[in-house]
RNA sequence: GGCGACAUGGCCAAGUGGUAAGGCAGAAGCCUGCAAAGCUUUUAUUCCCCAGUUCGAAUCUGGGUGUCGCCUCCA
């Protein structure tokens, strides 16, 4: 399998550390806020690598961390006189919500930060102890001159770096490129040899590494504005600090855009995964994320999503059949294209053109499509469960078909019964009528020799 | 300014040296009382522009144009 590195700029064949065992970290969310589209994003191209490793085979240990100590956090929680607990236990939780609700596994691990705050301290006394870091009155900051590898997975000239960077005023620190691994906080701080303080972001990441999957893994994913500064200090710090290779493969995902500006929190321009659930579903979202290489930009528009709905139904809408589980689909052509192209990098794109193929298949009663179909599509984590009606739900649009026909159903098999009687008299106006109130309250009916059945737009 | 990407039909998108996957939308036909779903057929002599390399280029090289991202919190 190849996957492009962005440390080399280059597609490298994958090998793991220890053959079948894969260590694989994502950079999990700061919780203070909505996730949004290019949240969802990430963590769906993290969740098909996570469960296409699976499928190969592997024995993968998913670890994403999540961010509960941050600025953004304390400032939330000082302007809703909340405790920053209080404000991040809320948001992860509405987290966790949404991710379910993207039909994203859950990793293997999950630490937060505030539970990692030894291993943090322990590497920061070692980045002291080592000259990589240095105290300056309550921070404690990195020493980037003494890593000469500062810069590599960015590509970015340490000159360059230097003239480009923010100076501010009374900076404790001894050059401008140091970054902060312990930052004094009086009033929210933590206990450290440093006095009360709070850590920086990037230690955060080492530290939980280290702690859950060693000094050295394979995998390392994240969003692609996260390259610089966050991993190329991560990579600074851990190599300093354990004197090994941090990470094996980083992996970068392109961001979700709109208008063609990148859908951020500070520009404002995004979308939550909330909202665009009341509209799309997850196999929707899924798909349009999917439909394009995990590395190139997406742009987000209804009218994307609309084509998307579209065609993720068709997909999913394909003649089923009884999903033999014991057939062993690894033998089959559709098998062979789906994981070459799933080993190139991740081709999703292609990937899904093969899956459109069984579609065609199985509708045209070809033994076995739909079997491969459903365990392809459940490798890219679609579901093919229909969504179902509450019984309160359904009471609700009986109600609405009956009253536009000025009568009174108590279930589908009465309105379905009532079509049946209207068609075999041949009036098809009541026939019509029922089928469009039906329409109208959002239910589909199907007509076939085998008789009509119904379902949920 | 430094660094890095991208430009393929009406829309989305794969393809990185051998003659343009797939999805959406559109058209025609079959099926259907009419629909829905499905099936069949159909839609790029051409891949931003110019030059070059090659028997051969969407794919490689050089130049240009346009768009985006990172360089500051960000998935």
């Amino acid at each position: 399998m190849k996957l492009f590195n962005s440390y080399t700029a280059k597609s490298e064949e994958f090998t793991p550390i220890e053959e079948n065992k894969i260590k694989m970290y994502v950079c999990g969310p700061t919780v203070y806020d909505n996730a949004h589209l290019g949240h969802a994003r990430c963590y769906i191209t993290w969740d098909v690598l996570y469960r296409y490793l699976k499928f190969k085979g592997y024995d993968v240990t998913y670890c994403r961390n999540v961010t509960d100590v941050d600025d953004k956090i304390l400032k939330k929680a000082d302007t809703e006189n909340k405790t920053p607990e209080e404000v991040s236990t809320f948001w992860y939780k509405k987290f966790t919500e949404s991710m379910n609700a993207l039909n994203n596994l859950k990793p293997d691990i999950e630490p937060f930060a505030t539970k990692t705050l030894g291993e943090m301290i322990s590497i920061v006394k070692d980045l002291i102890n080592k000259g990589f870091a240095y105290e300056a009155d309550g921070d404690v900051y990195f020493r980037v001159s003494k890593f000469p590898q500062y810069g590599m997975l960015s590509k970015q000239p340490i000159d360059s770096l230097v003239s480009g960077a923010r100076i501010e005023v009374g900076d404790k620190k001894e050059n401008p490129l140091d970054f902060a691994l312990w930052k004094k906080d009086e009033k929210f701080g933590y206990n450290s040899p440093w006095g009360k303080g709070r850590p920086g972001w990037h230690i955060e990441c080492s530290a939980m590494i280290r702690k859950h999957l060693g000094k050295t893994i394979d995998i390392h994913a994240g969003g692609a504005d996260l390259i610089f500064p966050h991993h190329e200090n991560e990579i600074a710090q851990s190599e300093c600090a354990n004197g090994c290779k941090f990470v094996n493969y980083w992996l970068h995902n392109g961001f979700v855009t709109i208008n063609k500006e990148k859908m951020s929190k500070s520009l404002g321009n995004f979308l939550t995964i909330d909202d665009l659930l009341k509209v799309y579903d997850a196999n929707t979202i899924r798909f349009f994320i999917l439909t394009n290489h995990y590395r190139m930009p997406v742009e987000f528009s209804d009218e994307a999503l609309q084509s998307a709905a579209a065609g993720v139904k068709r997909m999913l809408n394909a003649k089923q059949t009884q999903v033999d589980e014991a057939f062993d689909i690894t033998q089959t052509e559709e098998y062979k294209e789906f994981t070459e192209a799933m080993d190139d990098d991740l081709n999703t794109s292609k990937a899904l053109a093969v899956l459109f193929d069984l579609t065609n298949k199985a509708n045209k009663d070809v033994p076995n499509a739909f079997t491969i179909l459903y365990k392809l599509a459940t490798v890219l984590g679609f579901s093919f469960s229909k969504p179902e009606l509450s019984k309160e739900e359904l009471a609700e649009k009986l109600k609405q078909v009956s009253g536009e026909l000025g009568t009174t159903y108590e279930t589908m098999e009465e309105v379905i019964e009532a079509r049946k009687n209207a068609r075999a008299e041949k009036n098809w106006e009541i026939a019509d009528k029922i089928r469009i109130a039906l329409d109208n309250a959002g239910i589909i009916l199907k007509d076939s020799k085998e008789g009509t059945t119904w379902e949920i737009k």
